[in-house]
DNA sequence: AGTCGTTACGATGCCCGTAAGGATA
DNA sequence: TATCCTTACGGGCATCGTAACGACT
């Protein structure tokens, strides 16, 4: 058994069976790699992978079980190479970093620009993509952080930290009705169409859970999956735009109108998510403190050492957090 | 990095830095394991061990860490080879079993009898040491298992489950004055030159604790850490042997008394430990229920998913345990 | 017909073991 | 002086990449 071995199953799952894909993506040949995965298999006495003719078809309930103590394997060496590199150049590395358009676009660049300050040798990669993505690329390991308010509870393997709360505004043009009315209600708000975040995105659901309790149905009439585009087509007269309030912009979004909508619906938190596996870098607790000062390393440090996810949000659950 | 190189730093250190010995122990060459660590060294950029001219002295700080996590790596492997195992093979494998005297003697024979009767094929090694000696031999993976009353809480990467609970009886030639006394108490016996166990084994701190809490010196003539030859001196009327009930056997032992001593001691606890990150074959769930019956392959499944031995001392807080 | 995994083969390079060297206790 | 790690060197073997083959969609 050698980690190559295993590095080479545990890709080949992730590229969909398809050993050829998985050889491009490792830079080196696809017989080499169909070789090592059929001697792993002769040492253990068992496929891993059944295949159909010559192709590989499914992993069988054994090569499950493999694969998953293999990730465990290669995610230790690679902490072991993380403790080396903290060791030996404790200001260099890398961050990856997947998070959504919102957090990407309204919340991160004020914390990304002080770090890059802080560690100029830290080389910084960020990866945009739908929540669900996100939370992948972290379970997998090709990110170090997901940074999302929705999907992370999918992925057990991942430690999930509450940032912060927020919660939404409504955007108008000047002169609509609603930006006369002193407190909108979720009644007067389902009477206009509305222009929001898809499903999955943004906190949605907590819009939709507002909607179904007062049993009203909106008028969702436009859907995107950021700020930038709902703020076009409210600017053309789409209809309100309902999306969280840090992406209003009051010098930029001179042009309309938003109105405080926290007291419809229920605040979301945005959350950071890693596995629980890995070694964080020094820089790594930085960059998280510095995007939630309430998660100083020490605070990290207690909830990874926690196994179930519900030991950390009771942790949390006494603290203040803040709210954007 | 290789398996190898991970192989190998951890045994070097488990031989006390001698990297000759360690060659001896894996039957290899001295130069190849000096050599792999070099290159490993060389990779990760640091060093592991420090030297002192052409003598390995001790471990650095960096390196502790790196060995812990190459024991987690190489423990992860022995588990991907017991999945395999017992895939292909599931009535054959190596169980074994480093235990006390007093266990291998008196408890384990009549768990050992028929599960070598249903497990043919399973090959039993069972190693007796030192409550501590036996507690490192789990931890560092030489045993599956070790049972022991003692010690075994020093190592925090065991999972230790309760089997029974036992108390002790004192052994007298007959006539002896001890034989007559309704209900002894510790004044009674503290009065009496006694014969017991070594400081460190098979519960021999409770007797202490017992005496101490009495506020009296126990006059303690001789020390074993059996319970055989602890009979031996009694039968030559060296003094009042003080020994676990189990060991006092009716039929054998027809020429000695025993009497119930369970009043005047706290009652102990022997244990079963074995590593938490270890597979776990069909055959050693077995073994364990047929060593301790209320401890289920489901109730033993539930304790290694805690991570914390206080945890598990909880789940087992409810239960009744045996008494021997 | 195209995609894909397996087999065959030759060359590179790694790893092991023996032998000799130098440092320490 | 004995023990012990390091360096040097040669043989063997595993691995990799190219090329050809066979099978499934």
């Amino acid at each position: 058994m050698k980690l190559q071995q295993l590095h080479y199953i545990v890709e080949v799952l992730h590229n969909n069976l398809n050993v050829s894909k998985t050889a491009e993506h490792l830079y080196t040949s696809q017989p080499g790699i169909s070789k090592q995965i059929r001697m792993l298999e002769d040492e253990l006495g068992l496929e891993i992978f059944a295949r159909s003719g010559k192709h590989l078809s499914h992993v069988t309930a054994v090569g499950e079980q493999i694969i998953g103590l293999a990730q465990e394997i290669l995610s230790k060496t690679q902490a072991i190479k993380a403790v080396a590199a903290e060791h030996t150049h404790p200001q260099q590395g890398n961050l990856t970093i997947a998070t959504t358009h919102t957090q990407a676009r309204y919340t991160l660049p004020k914390v990304i620009a002080p770090f890059i300050q802080r560690y100029p040798e830290v080389s910084l990669h960020m990866h945009q993509g739908s929540p669900t993505q996100i939370s992948e690329a972290a379970a997998q390991g090709q990110a170090d952080f997901a940074i999302a308010t929705e999907a992370l509870h999918l992925y057990q393997s991942l430690v999930m930290l509450p940032c912060y709360h927020w919660n939404r505004s409504l955007l108008v043009q000047p002169g609509h009705p609603l930006a006369q009315v002193n407190k909108v209600t979720i009644e007067e708000l389902g009477q206009f169409p509305l222009v929001t975040y898809v499903h999955g995105f943004t906190g949605r659901s907590e819009l939709d859970n507002a909607f179904n309790n007062a049993k009203i149905t909106p008028k969702i009439v436009f859907t995107a999956t950021d700020a930038d585009v709902i703020k076009t087509y409210v600017r053309m007269g789409l209809g309100v735009g309902v999306l969280a309030s840090m992406a209003y912009e009051p010098e930029k979004d001179t042009d309309l109108v938003a109105i405080p909508a926290g007291h419809l619906f229920a605040a979301s938190t945005t959350k950071i998510g890693f596995r629980r596996s890995t070694f964080l870098r020094a820089y790594m607790y930085d960059f998280i403190e510095g995007f939630a000062p309430h998660l100083s390393r020490s605070k990290v440090e207690q909830a990874m050492a926690m196994q179930r996810q519900e030991d950390i949000d009771a942790l949390f659950s006494h603290m203040q957090l803040p709210t954007l």
